[in-house]
Order: C-alpha cells, then structure tokens, then sequence
DNA sequence: GATACACCTTCACGCAACGTCAATGTCAAT
DNA sequence: ATTGACATTGACGTTGCGTGAAGGTGTATC
C-alpha cells in the first residue's frame, strides 16, 4: 500500500504541513518520490510515523526523536528514564507555581498582607536553583564547595523541605476528606481531622490565622464554581462537606 | 533613585535584552529617555517590574501581565484563579505523561508485549480530549449530544478511572513503603505489604505478570542510579530495601 | 478538448519570549 | 586621545508546526 501525505496524514491524525516538515528535518523521508515530485510513502514509512507519534505524545523532542529512531542501536530506555527525570521536575515546577498562585489568591481574597520579600522567595528560590544548576560545577570548582554551599544552603533546604510538607499535607487533606466524605458526617471524627489538616496546610500560606477568614476561604471553595469542580472532582459534594466542616472547627457556624 | 538597563537589570535579575523587549511590547516603558536616547528608569518602574517578574514566575503570560498591570481596574485574582485551572490541567497532563513513560520503560525493561493499540491508547485519549474541547460544542449542536457520548463516552472514562487508580497506588506504594522501611525488616508484614501494593500496580502496566520479571524489575532499581535516586529521594537504602521486599515477596530470593 | 476541482509542490511569514551576535554611539577615567 | 564599560537599534535563531500564496498535477465531467 502507498500513501501520499493527505492519505498517510489522516491515517496517522496528522497534517499534510507536519508531514513535510518531518521530511526537512529528516526524520521521516517518503519511500520514494513519483515523476511529479509527490511524496510516496510506503508501510515501513507508516511504521516509523507511528513510532514518532508515539514519542512525541510521551513529551519527548523532536531531536531526541531522531535519534531514536534513526539509531536502532540508541538506547531508547536510557533516553526515556533521563526524559522522565524532565517530566518530574516540570511538574514539581507546576506544583510550586500552583501553590504561589493559591497563596496570592488566598491573599487577595483573604486581604492578608504579604511582604514583598516573601512574594519573591519562591521566585528567588528558582533562580538559585537554576543557577546552580547551570553554573554550580564551574562556581564550585573555582571557589570551592564551601561558598556556594554557604550562600544556597539552608534556607534552600528549608524552603525545599516546606516546600515537600506542604504537598505532602496537601495529600493529607484530600486523602482525609475523601474518607471522611463518605461518613457523611462533617461534625465526625475524620472530618474534623481534614479541617485541621486544612487549617495546617493553611498556616503554610497564611502568616496570620483567623477563624474568620479560615471560614470565608470556606465558603468560597463553594460559591466559585471553580474551587468546588476542584474540591467536588472525586465525589461531588465534597466541597459543601469542606464547608462544613471548617465551619463547624472555627465554632463559626450560623 | 534612576536606572539604566544594567542597573535595573542586575536588580531585577534580568537581562538588559528583556527590558529592552518590555518595552518594546509596552508592557513596561522607562520613565524617559535621556538625551543620548538611554533608557532611564524611576521607582515606580522598579515597583511594575517587580509586579510583572512575580506574575511571570506563576507562568501568566506577558499578553496577560499587561492586561493585569496596565488596567487597574481589571480582575486580577480572577484571572489568578483561571491561570490556576491551566495549571492543573498542565499537572495532569504531565502526570499522565509520566505515566505512559513508565509504562514504556517497564515494558522495554521487561520485554513485555504491548500492541499497538494499547501503545497508542494514551495518545488517542489526548486527542479525542483536544477534538471535544475544540469541536464539542460545535458537534454537539450538529447532531446532537447522543452521537459525541458515545463516541467518547465509556472508554474515556474508564482511562480517566484507571489513571486515577494507578497514580492512587503509586502514592500508597511510596507511603507504605516509607514507613516499612523504618521497621528495617524486608520480611516484615509492612514490607510485604509494600511489595504487593508494587505488584499490584505493576498490573495496570504488564499485560502478563511473572515472578521473575517482578524480582528482575526491582534489581534494576538498585542497579539503575537513577531510578535509586528516585526511590532512595526520602531515605536513603529505600531502593534496596524495596528489591528485598520484593525478592521475598516473590520468593526469588536466591 | 476544455473546465472544474481536489490534490500536490515549494517558499516564506508568524507564534513566545527572549538569547545572541553585529555595527555603532556615549561616558568616565587614564 | 585612547581605552573599556556601557548604551543604542537591528536582525536572525530557537520549537513545531499553522497558514496563506503562487503555481503545477490528476482525474472526472461536460
């Protein structure tokens, strides 16, 4: 069977533009090309398509792709350990950006007061770790372990530490919670646990506790509708139960 | 106080280059423009960088950032907590990126058979996702809600459902495995328990499990550094501890 | 044979947020 | 006057294509 960039294209679900481009950047060449210039692409063709795609939902480049499957010796399994390592740290980025965002939403909401110094240290934080990461050897050889140790150091382990705390409680809540949902009971044993864990997870965020506010933040996860789809994805209701809860720990129920 | 570029720069952390593109964008001009044509900034130029650089470290986009600094008026928590829902998105995507990762990974390590199908399984889903949030609604006016569920519909959510299982167990994996590690005995009633969680969510990854590829999995933890250092993150000895475990569990103990 | 229409081709610009030259002008000190 | 650090404005490169534009090809129909 031949195809030809439309035919293999929506074989494949891809564009006849994406087609070509594999073709300039070598990674994927036609069987052949026909007497009008055409692109013919045959079942081998199909293969490597398919082998492509398949890397390339894991999230991998399309450099490493190449090399992939252009070197049948390349090790595949090494390349994709070494792209999960990326994956990881993408994502404990995310979850670091997450938690910056859901403090300042908690601080604009919250009308609590953040110093500058402290709207930065996460942002600071990772400036440290780049560059530590981009010129940590060269520094290190050049001026010894010791400075740089001494100038990343502790506070980068504290905040690294927190940082690990605070996802770690996170989990906790929801864990609690979905356990306690189930209960039914939101003046019940679990889930005045989750509402401390909550209020725990808070202080995190918060520098200055108050039933008020731990009760307003609340009541907001149910009225924004996008706090409760989060709170309500397991099991809906969750984010009313919260409420709940919360109101009954902060003794702020009317 | 005034600046040129390098000043500002070296105290903002940027290079001179993206003060030069802010402005070029208009998203942070200098307060004037000396008579050789430098680029002088003021304080209140130093405060909007500092607002610009902190919603840029939660990833909103500089198209935003200029909507939010530029207009006084506009919402920005709003837009906080929209940025915060693209977030989540992006987490889940990666997780499941990570996920399909491992699954690779364990299937070239352990020389399991994956059809094509299922190889593609992961990649069909996102863009069956990507179709519905484009086309959905469009679909849906067309012909009706009907015909775009059962197209998606229970296969969609079973992968949702599985997916959710899967990272559930590696969580209890990790857990378990922490607190069995401090009894210090692989035997153990923990430890054992470990193993079997581990086995348990090796399934959803092996199409067919066997004792010998189950032990021969966890020797690469120890063997491979990098998949040590991931289980080792916490503890230190965790990799070992965990291949015993499993070496037991399985009986491969030789 | 002419026409229509779908399909193919090769440029080439555009996207985000800058990095990185290059060519040239300016400031302060020697 | 020279040097060296700093400033300026272009302008191209990065990633993975999308989106035309301008023009040739294949095949069915009139």
């Amino acid at each position: 069977m031949e195809y030809t960039v439309q035919k293999l294209g929506s074989l494949a679900g891809v564009s006849t533009r994406t087609l070509r481009y594999y073709d300039e950047i070598g990674i994927l060449k036609p069987a052949r090309i026909n007497s009008s210039g055409y692109r013919i692409y045959g079942q081998a063709e199909v293969d490597r398509l398919q082998q492509i795609l398949f890397y390339r939902e894991l999230g991998v480049s399309l450099d490493r792709i190449k090399e992939i499957v252009t070197a049948p010796s390349f090790d595949g399994a090494a390349a994709l350990i070494e792209h999960r390592e990326k994956l990881l740290e993408k994502k404990e980025q995310i979850e670091l950006l997450i938690a910056n965002v859901d403090k300042t939403i908690a601080l604009t909401e919250g009308r609590m007061n953040m110093s500058n110094k402290e709207k930065f240290e996460g942002f600071k934080k990772k400036m440290i770790d780049e560059n530590e990461e981009k010129y940590g050897k060269e520094i290190r050889e050049k001026y010894g372990d010791d400075t740089v140790d001494k100038s990343n150091g502790k506070l980068q382990n504290m905040t690294k530490k927190q940082h690990d705390e605070v996802t770690a409680l996170a989990d906790q809540v929801t864990e609690t919670l979905a356990v306690a949902f189930k209960t039914g009971d939101p003046a019940g044993e679990l889930a005045q646990k989750a509402a401390d864990l909550h209020k725990q997870w808070l202080c995190y965020y918060w520098n200055e506790y108050s039933k008020e506010a731990h009760a307003g933040l609340a009541q907001m996860y149910v009225d924004d509708e996008r706090f409760t789809a989060y709170y309500d994805k397991a099991q809906p209701g969750t984010a009313e139960f919260l409420r709940d809860a919360i109101h009954i720990y902060t003794g702020m129920k009317k």
